[in-house]
This record gives structure tokens, sequence and C-alpha cells, in this order.
DNA sequence: TTTGACGTTTACGTAAACGTCAACTAAATC
DNA sequence: GATTTAGTTGACGTTTACGTAAACGTCAAA
């Protein structure tokens, strides 16, 4: 790894868009492991640009890597990612394209919201615990070291 | 299968607290496989009654069911989901149970809002892509048949 | 009485999403 | 120049969440 544009251990990074990240890197900020990152993109959601064999990753890659975890986070499969991933780069310039975007737009946010709805409703059954909880304890005597 | 309790197919069935449920019936009202069900059950998520060997569902066992395929589409995992449901029956009689039962409920309601939030921008995101693809289409000309 | 719908257990299979080596290369440092 | 450090590619293992098939019991209707 010589490569001019990735710092060394040493160099702390400037974290402009001009960056380029390696996979360790990236690894740590995002606390996955390489062999994560590297399944990625057999599974075709990232395509870094490579100096012989090593993998090189721009900031929009990097960009990418966050908005993949958190498709992730709200309970997205890969396949669903990256199918989520090419509506953003799918060709706009056909009406029947654009017609096809904005219906898998429409049908993912409709999933969406269903999902929020799914969410609030489920906040509020453990807020109802907490708050029963809270009562309960401050019946017995409010204690001290709950913050 | 001769059990009292249980309807026959003809029998419409009242949805009453009372109300005993076959898996098929379950299975059939959250569009899931018996199979399925059982598998849950194998993970200690829901214990239904048996009549011999054959399983009885109570309302209960219903509504369990229905937020543990809740649980799912808010992307945790079975065991994650069951130690959420057992968050409303732990033993609350200890002070040190309400106190770790009031910590767990914390824990989980601030990783439920980070999710909300994850989804908010999320949503955020496909409103622009679909705002920006409308636009277009309206300058286009104004389609007909978009409902 | 047989068919068929529904139930059971046991056991093996599978897809998804990685983890874990092993064996190798190439640059950096001692 | 030997070693350390960071990267690479297979290949196989693992966990989760079920699916699938076999082999069987049970009842109600035809």
């Amino acid at each position: 790894m010589s490569v001019a544009a990735i710092p060394s251990a040493k160099t702390p990074a400037p974290r402009d868009a001009q960056r380029i990240y390696s996979i360790a890197e990236l690894s740590r900020e995002f606390a996955i492991t390489p062999r994560t990152i590297r399944f990625y993109e057999d599974e075709g959601l990232i395509k870094p640009r490579r100096h012989g064999t090593t993998r090189l990753y721009t900031a929009g890659d990097r960009t990418r890597l966050g908005w993949i975890l958190r498709g992730k986070r709200l309970g997205f499969s890969l396949a669903e990612i990256r199918e989520l991933l090419d509506l953003y780069q799918v060709d706009r310039t056909g009406l029947q394209q654009l017609r096809e975007l904005q219906r898998r737009c429409q049908l993912h946010i409709a999933d969406l919201e269903r999902k929020r709805a799914d969410l609030d409703q489920h906040i509020g059954e453990f807020r109802d615990v907490e708050a029963q909880v809270s009562a309960e304890l401050k019946q017995r005597g409010v204690d001290p070291e709950s913050t």
C-alpha cells in the first residue's frame, strides 16, 4: 500500500469530499469487518475503485455504505437495499422509466409509512410499561440513584 | 381434530376473548405457515395449550403472535423479540427487578427512537426523489392515467 | 370404509449474511 | 534483509429463520 492518495496511519486525514478511504478505515468507522464490506461489493452494493488489487473508497462510497447500514437497521435485506440504491441512479430520460420510478417510490414510501405506524405503536407500548414501572417505583419511595 | 372448542370450517367462529384458535386458523390470518408458528414455539416465543398433541391457541396467544410479527417487521431478531416479550411478564415484585425492567425499557425506547430517526430520514429522501420525478413528469406534460 | 383435511414429530435442506481461517502479495519499518 | 502491517482471494463454517419431505394419527363426510 503505497498509493499517494492513501493517508498513512499518521496523517489524521482530512474529512473532505476528495478523501479516499481504505477498507480498514471504513470498517473501523462503521464498526463492521472488512469482510462485510467486501461481501457488499460481491453483492453489487458498492463498487470501489482499485489500485492494483487494493480497494479505494471515495466519499461517495462512504456515504453509500452508511446508507446501506441504515437500510439494514430498518430491517431491509441486502437485495432490497440494492434495489433501493438503484432507484437513485436509474435512467430518468424515458417517460416509462420515470413513471416506473415514481410508482416504485410510492410503493416504498407506503411501506415505510406502515413501518412507522408499527414503530410508533411499539414505542407507545414500551413507554406505557416504563411509565407504570416508574409510577410503581415512585410509590415505593423514589430512588435516589436513578439519574 | 374433534375438540368441542375448535370450530369446524363451517362455523364462522366468534371473535371474542374466549375464542380458541387452531394453528391453521392463525396461519391463515397472519399469512404465515403452521411451520413458522411451531418454530416460534420451539424458540420459546409462544406456549399454546395442548389437547393431546394438538395445539390450542387463546386470544392472548393470537395477540402475542401479532406482536411477534410486528417485531419482525421492525427488524428485530426472534431472540430480541423473545427478550422484549419477557419484559411484559417479568416478576415486578422486587425493587431490583423493577429497576432492571425500567433500565431495559429505557434502553429499548432509546433504540427505537434512533430507529425512528433513521426511518424519518429515509422517508424524507424517498419523498424527495418522488417529488423530483413528479415535477419532471409534470414538466413533460401531465400524464392522465397517474391516478 | 376410504378419502381427505388437518394435525403431529423427526429430520434434513436452504438462503442470507456474514465469520474465520489459510495462503499469498506488496509496502513499510526495524 | 527480515519482519511487521495492510491488503488480497478462495474456501469452508455458522447462525438465523424457516421450508420441505416422510411417516404417521384422527376424525368427519361421502
